[in-house]
DNA sequence: CGCAATTAAGTTGTACGCAATTAAATCATG
DNA sequence: CATGATTTAATTGCGTACAACTTAATTGCG
């Protein structure tokens, strides 16, 4: 059993909170210049993956999927309305809400996108067991951290 | 064998990427409302955690050790410095370089900051050797992300 | 119905992250 | 020893993240 004094529970190399924002960092590194050629940021990206799947989704609604809040999700999609991936309005059902949709130019997107996580996987030089164990460890621990 | 045709390998929840995103981001919100009891921010707790172990060192060094560049690093060192943590002063012997070093209070923080490893760790739910195996891989893929 | 509570986005202010660039110091090579 | 290349921080500009707050719409309860 290791010992835990308090000198070696602060050594950073000993920190899962580091491992993971470093990993983070460096993966999305990664994918930066596979975005660029699409003309996405990382985090627009994955607002893309979203709607992707499923077109018309509220703000609320896409920062459940992302884990983002309006205050980071109401500047990027202005920003990704603008270079016209997508359409923002507000539902007719419920003046609160804003419904966002993918342009015609966001649909056709998905096409040059589906390279990506292959690339990204033969960088990684990882086997695709171990990257899907991975994730889904990370799965785990981000719901504990999220709800308890 | 997982089929991975171009519309599944898209799925946001297949990504390895976004279980390592958001994942971080929760776990960052974690130590949040714990750092605010010292008055740090999630980084430069990072940047504390380094200095604890070796002081006195360039910017350079800090962002080998924390996978960060001048550009993020000098102005938070400059925040740092002026809520008294530290002190930045060029090299005697090479005036390009900056020796970021811990004042008194920089050095005496250490000590409320031992408690916080352990809160984080009873919040995640995880036992320690779990914990350390996630580290690990997570470590080794930061590895193979950042050198190839 | 009437109004307080709730919900949804947007806004504001602060702090990252980083690519690209700049400026100054040092190195290295002839 | 001169000068071009390299190294080191700092700066600039952009795009996140998010807490706290604001505004507007809807809900729910008496």
């Amino acid at each position: 059993m290791p010992t835990l004094n308090a000198d070696s529970a602060l050594l950073l190399d000993k920190q899962l909170c580091f491992a993971l924002y470093s990993a983070s960092l460096a993966m999305t590194k990664r994918y930066v210049p596979l975005l660029s050629t699409i003309n996405l940021t990382y985090p627009q990206y994955l607002v893309m993956l979203v709607l992707w799947e499923q077109d018309g989704l509220t703000v609320t609604a896409l920062g459940e999927r992302l884990y983002l809040n309006s205050g980071t999700l109401t500047p990027l999609l202005k920003r990704m309305e603008a270079s016209g991936l997508l359409v923002r309005a507000r539902s007719q059902e419920d003046e609160r809400s804003v419904l966002v949709s993918l342009t015609p130019e966001g649909k056709k997107l998905k096409v040059h996108a589906a390279a990506i996580p292959s690339c990204v996987a033969e960088v990684s030089h990882c086997s695709l067991s171990e990257l899907m164990a991975l994730s889904q460890q990370l799965k785990a621990l981000r719901s504990r951290l999220n709800y308890s």
